[in-house]
DNA sequence: CGCTTATTATAGCCTTGCTTATTATAAGCT
DNA sequence: AGCTTATAATAAGCAAGGCTATAATAAGCG
């Protein structure tokens, strides 16, 4: 097996800057009480309240039952709460409460501030740059040919 | 709170493409009966058999108690042993078993396929732009004041 | 109308991350 | 030698991904 530059494999550098962001977010939110993820939901809901849960999956692009289970860890700290649908009783809708407000400009204010560091030292050119080339990935990626999908 | 592109937050993006190699990647390993994360463990240990569990979890970048169970399931499917060390017994050594061969390079296979599908449209140029992007990001990210990490 | 199909949410299971705490052992120092 | 500190591995708990299966309800159609 012939050797290869392992250090430079995009696809572990990709998750691994992919999780440092992650873990470094959740870090500085911990006081908050919420995640990267969490925030997440949260910041779709605030502009488009009252979603219907699968909508907002399909938004988020994650699974519905990841979906259930993050909604039901945001309902309990009393950040959003569910409700029937009166005209489908399949459906339950999303809304926020009011306590989110105050903690979303928080978090705002560390997405913002972790962007930074992470960018630091990269002129505008290169960060337009990379973002076109992630989302031309990503293109790629939903893309697939479906028999190598599911 | 002013708006903004959230379909441009190259934070999740990254995090998009990155769980899309990842789940790719799985879905295509399943048969085999591996992750990409297993693999990547199995990769390392293919270079340097006999790594003490602290070493390669400090290689790889992840916790030791995250590289334990991972050993664990590795270890139950039999691609690994662990054996204690003579000289401290503290200490557990890893060691890759015979079978590993021939499914690593079927895994190589799908990740080279994976990648090459991932990277489809961009030049070399561009190729190595993004890694380097993404290795200076890596190293902001891994020197940030030490308040903030932990 | 009644049967079949599709859709919504959820339960349950698996993996991989991180944290914190515990146990066993080594190393270092007085 | 004995005590303290450091280190290796693991256990336990939580979060967030995925997948499959199930129950309730809606929609579509003959």
């Amino acid at each position: 097996m012939e050797r290869e530059n392992l250090d430079r494999n995009f696809g572990f550098i990709l998750n691994d800057v992919s999780r440092l962001m992650r873990t470094t977010f959740d870090r500085r939110a911990k006081s908050i009480g919420l995640t990267r993820s969490q925030w997440w939901v949260l910041t779709h809901l605030y502009r488009r309240d009252g979603l219907v849960q699968a909508e907002l999956a399909e938004i988020l692009e994650i699974e519905r039952p990841t979906l259930g289970r993050l909604l039901d860890r945001l309902e309990a700290k009393g950040w959003l709460r569910r409700e029937p649908d009166p005209n489908d009783r399949r459906v339950k809708r999303v809304y926020l409460t009011d306590e989110v407000k105050p903690a979303m400009k928080s978090l705002r204010r560390i997405a913002g501030g972790l962007r930074q560091q992470a960018l630091q030292g990269l002129n505008e050119n290169e960060r337009e740059n990379l973002v076109d080339i992630l989302i031309h990935m990503k293109t790629n990626l939903l893309n697939l040919p479906v028999t190598d999908k599911k």
